[in-house]
DNA sequence: GTGAAAATAGCACGATCGTTCGTTTATGTG
DNA sequence: CACATAAACGAACGATCGTGCTATTTTCAC
């Protein structure tokens, strides 16, 4: 149906929009001038502003996994896959998959203190990444390549930290290097943390 | 003058409501009404809307400074300084001194795509944080309390990162332990940099 | 190629946005 | 207390917001 092809294509321009001017900053007219279209026949393909919304997200995550995490899944599980999927997310900052930085990011920040199902959506999604990276981390301790008292969940902490903060530094403050410094600071925790020789028990 | 006075009080309710709420979420007959008083009354204490969010820029900083990094400063510098702006970032977030999360955090990200005045007042305001940040990492090297081999901007950025990090975890993902998980990760950072014993040359 | 169904457009709505302006009320000084 | 001035108000503006409704156009199966 042309009605699906329609949708998507004026899902991916709100993705692109969202992230630069943020999902509330999104506007139906403004979208529908932006690609010709009239303001009610946009309208008509969801039911709502925040339907739309909800359904930009979901598009962006969808991008997201095939941009950052499916690639890095070639990768043989453990250290191997969970560097990849380091270098995957700082790699998807420099190509600048989203015009205006990692979509999620500002999503987070922009619905923290936001109740409703917008919110929901992002924190879901948000939980499902942090989720992948811990099983990840969780993998590699398995393989025997990471130090086996790593705290997952810790670990991901830092290096979803990481990667929110070369957004920041290489967004708001236009710091060429912040992508670098954020790649340094993964390879050296991801380092100390590493088992060498010897495979487990 | 009875007119700073309301100035003052306006500007202190819109920075707590943009922290919820986003700076380009903030309306000025929504501000007016949760304070009492008329719309262009308000308004005519400041030019324009963009007027009143870089004011309310200026007054989130000063609060911040205020709370954060002036407590610090009466540690003596070096380490013990270094450790106390940390610490004293963290407990920011934990005492909830912006109702939303940090108020440059959620400024960073929601206008790090939208250029224009409002986007060069948050910048330069991050700017002087990290700048500050770098500085007491530098004094920190200088009174050989840290590894000569730190590079302030480097850590600057991994520090600024846990915070942010921090922050996303808290109020995104209502994950409680997200300040814990912060200081951990910041306490052990700044003890792996450590020099101990032996004063500088 | 025709007809049903799907997709899109046009238009109008009430609400709210930022902003302007003239009037009224409150303030603080001499 | 009076009076100049500062502060706050009320009403209105054009624009744009999200959202209905009906009409027109396009698509696709037969």
């Amino acid at each position: 149906m042309k009605g699906e092809r329609t949708r998507q294509s004026i899902l991916e321009r709100a993705v692109d929009l969202a992230s630069l001017e943020g999902l509330e900053g999104l506007t139906i007219g403004r979208l529908a001038d932006d690609l010709g279209l009239s303001k009610s026949g946009l309208f008509a393909h969801f039911g709502s502003k925040e339907d739309l919304q909800i359904a930009a997200i979901e598009t962006a995550a969808e991008r997201f996994i095939d941009e950052i995490y499916t690639p890095a899944l070639r990768e043989p599980r453990g250290y191997p896959r969970l560097l990849a999927i380091c270098r995957s997310w700082l790699s998807y900052l420099r190509r600048g998959v989203f015009p205006g930085g990692c979509f999620f990011a500002a999503a987070s920040f922009e619905f923290d203190g936001r109740p409703g199902p917008v919110r929901d959506t992002v924190r879901r999604l948000m939980d499902d990444w942090i989720g992948a990276l811990e099983k990840a981390i969780r993998m590699a301790v398995d393989e025997g390549h990471l130090d086996p008292a790593v705290d997952p969940a810790q670990l991901a902490f830092e290096l979803n930290s990481l990667f929110f903060g070369a957004n920041f530094s290489y967004y708001l403050r236009n710091d060429a290097s912040a992508i670098d410094r954020a790649e340094r600071a993964v390879d050296q925790k991801l380092e100390s943390l590493r088992v060498r020789r010897r495979k487990r028990a």
